[in-house]
RNA sequence: GCGCCCGUAGCUCAGUUGGAUAGAGCAACGGACUUCGGAUCCGUGGGUCGGGGGUUCGAGUCCCUCCGGGCGCGCCA
């Protein structure tokens, strides 16, 4: 919580140990510089000047100048009051004011199914969703499907597909140089020859002819995309076609608009970006000297239909981190239209690596040893999936180690969070079969263990963990802390009874406290996409 | 060669934007229930935060430099 008095940043913080209390700030050893004294003295000067506050018990000063303020319990309580009261709710924000933001991600190219190569996008830019929503955002997901006249991999995509179709017809025809080899493109050949027999036999073997093939099956790929995301439990707003952008001319316009606005011009026989104006390297090709628009033409157009037409506040890419380099590029395209670049967000994610066998293992989508994700989502299941992904930073390279992952019964940090709910849900059904009396205003007060008011803590601090994830872009905060409040939640149930009959007063607070927990970790692992199992 | 990301315990990774004694999970070893779920809990060992220099009250975090790994650098996408 970084603040800012007399010109000077300081900021406000847990402190690493509970001893400490329960907030600190460094304010008095930043203004130390400033006010030329010793902090301690400084902090000694605000500590005396502070006003009482019903909610601060003791405020300390502790070398080398922090001070550190012990809240009373009352404070911690009504966190679990509030999250009772607020339920589902609890945690969710309008820090974004209704702003539309368009997440756009995954957008693998639409030449096979969704693997484990380029699936990391996927619950991340969802959950990055889910975070903007839950602060008050109204968010578009979006998946840009790359099926524009220029694509290279469509056309050896569309060759190989082509070959494997004359092959099923008995023709001795080769895969091209660097053709898709996988299983599918074979049986996508198969579908063609059992709906349509042999009548594209004669189509001519070059690129217009590959593009032809693409376009037979266009429609069955993105069907195929579609159910790999929605197996992922991703759903999509909108699917946009690139191919669309060069059919309604927008392409076109989006050149001329830049050339228009000084931003383009042409020379060698090709329309150039001025790309270097905007912070590029250099100026980049727009409409190559064949008359044919380049990807960043695309993307203009489609940038122009975001921003100008849409009318999105904000928008962010998610990205394999092959586009690292695309990046200054975009970002010029979008600043060449007159759109304030830091509107345009792009994310870069870092390459999974799989392992068997203690090994790397290669991935490569041309000599078919690609993973498809329906295979790991069938093998270790959807939540262990989508919550492997979200373990990590995206920053991060992300080991996932397949005879790991194939074992179900080997540890995994998912279980652990969904067993503290399920273990919460247990405590809740016994309830009910004792017929346990459930107070209506529980006597929070008695909740006076160090591990109880661990927990509590857990609980106030989830609506800002929310906000700060989301800010900053991070799912992967959300897993830890799932990881963290569950750990919190065995400890408690380890060493505090909940339903304790001689004590019906504590009980009843304590089973407030475990209904909070449990709400929050619905909320948290509802943000994940990942099931809050009753039992397990 | 240039750009981006990474380097923290045996392994995989966090580290709240410069704070206090650097933390988890797995792996290893040793313990714990007569009652709410043992898919749990408690304890032990394990670190020159890749190396060096700098900035300051204070650096895993910021700057410089070197080393090591990944990715990218086309009128491809």
């Amino acid at each position: 919580m970084p603040q800012e008095v007399c010109n000077v940043a300081f900021d406000v913080s847990k402190p690493p140990r509970p001893e400490l209390g329960d907030f600190s700030t460094n304010v008095a050893m930043v203004l130390a510089k400033v006010a030329r004294r010793a902090p301690q003295a400084v902090a000694e000067a605000i500590t005396r000047h502070l006003a009482r506050h019903p909610l601060v018990e003791r405020v300390e000063v502790v070398a080398p100048g922090f001070i550190n303020f012990h809240l009373s319990p009352g404070w911690l309580q009504s966190a679990v009051a509030e999250c009772l009261e607020r339920g589902e709710a609890y945690g969710r924000s309008t820090l974004g004011a209704g702003k539309r933001v368009q997440v756009e991600f995954v957008s693998a190219n639409p030449v096979g199914p969704l693997h484990i190569g380029n699936a990391r996008g996927g619950p991340y830019g969802d959950v990055l969703s889910n975070l903007l929503e839950a602060t008050g955002y109204e968010v578009t997901r979006e998946y840009y499907i790359n099926n524009g006249p220029e694509n290279t991999q469509l056309q050896t995509f569309g060759a190989s597909l082509q070959a494997r179709y004359l092959q099923l017809l008995g023709e001795d025809v080769p895969l091209p140089e660097g053709g898709y080899q996988g299983e599918y493109v074979i049986e996508l050949a198969q579908e063609i020859v059992d709906r349509e027999g042999d009548r594209h036999r004669d189509v001519p073997r070059d690129q217009e002819g590959a593009r032809t093939f693409f376009w037979l099956v266009a429609d069955r790929m993105v069907e195929m995309l579609r159910k790999d995301c929605e197996s992922l439990g991703i759903h999509f707003d909108v699917w946009f076609s690139e191919q669309s952008l060069a059919d309604s001319g927008a392409v076109d316009r989006a050149v001329a608009l830049l050339k228009e606005r000084d931003a383009a011009y042409e020379a060698d026989g090709a329309v150039w970006l001025r790309a270097t104006q905007f912070g590029d390297e250099e100026d980049r090709v727009l409409v190559r000297s064949s008359g044919a628009p380049t990807y960043i033409a695309s993307d203009a157009a489609y940038a122009v239909n975001k921003f100008l037409e849409r009318g999105f506040d904000h928008v962010i890419y998610v990205w394999g981190p092959d586009h690292a380099g695309y990046v200054p590029r975009l970002k010029a395209a979008v600043a060449a239209l007159g759109v304030e670049p830091e509107r345009a967000e792009v994310i870069i994610y870092q390459t999974v690596r799989f392992l068997r066998g203690g090994e790397p293992v290669r991935l490569s989508k041309r000599q078919g040893s690609i993973i498809p994700i329906s295979e790991i989502i069938e093998e270790v299941g959807l939540d262990a999936t989508r919550f492997f992904f979200l373990m990590r930073s995206v920053d991060a390279h992300l080991d996932f180690d397949l005879d790991l992952a194939r074992r179900r019964t080997e540890e995994n940090p998912v279980y652990y969070v969904q067993y503290a709910h399920a273990r919460i849900r247990s405590i809740e059904r016994e309830v009910a079969a004792r017929g346990f009396e459930v107070t209506q205003a529980p006597r929070l007060d008695l909740l006076t263990d160090p591990v109880e008011r661990e927990v509590m803590r857990f609980l106030v601090e989830y609506p800002e963990l929310v906000s700060d994830a989301a800010r900053e872009r991070a799912p992967h905060r959300l897993t830890h802390f799932a990881v963290d409040l569950a750990r919190t939640f065995h400890q408690f149930y380890d060493r505090c009874r909940v339903l304790a009959p001689e004590e019906p007063e504590l009980s009843a607070a304590r089973l407030a406290l475990v209904q909070a927990t449990g709400q929050v970790l619905r909320n948290l692992l509802g943000l994940l996409g990942v099931t809050a199992p009753e039992q397990m």
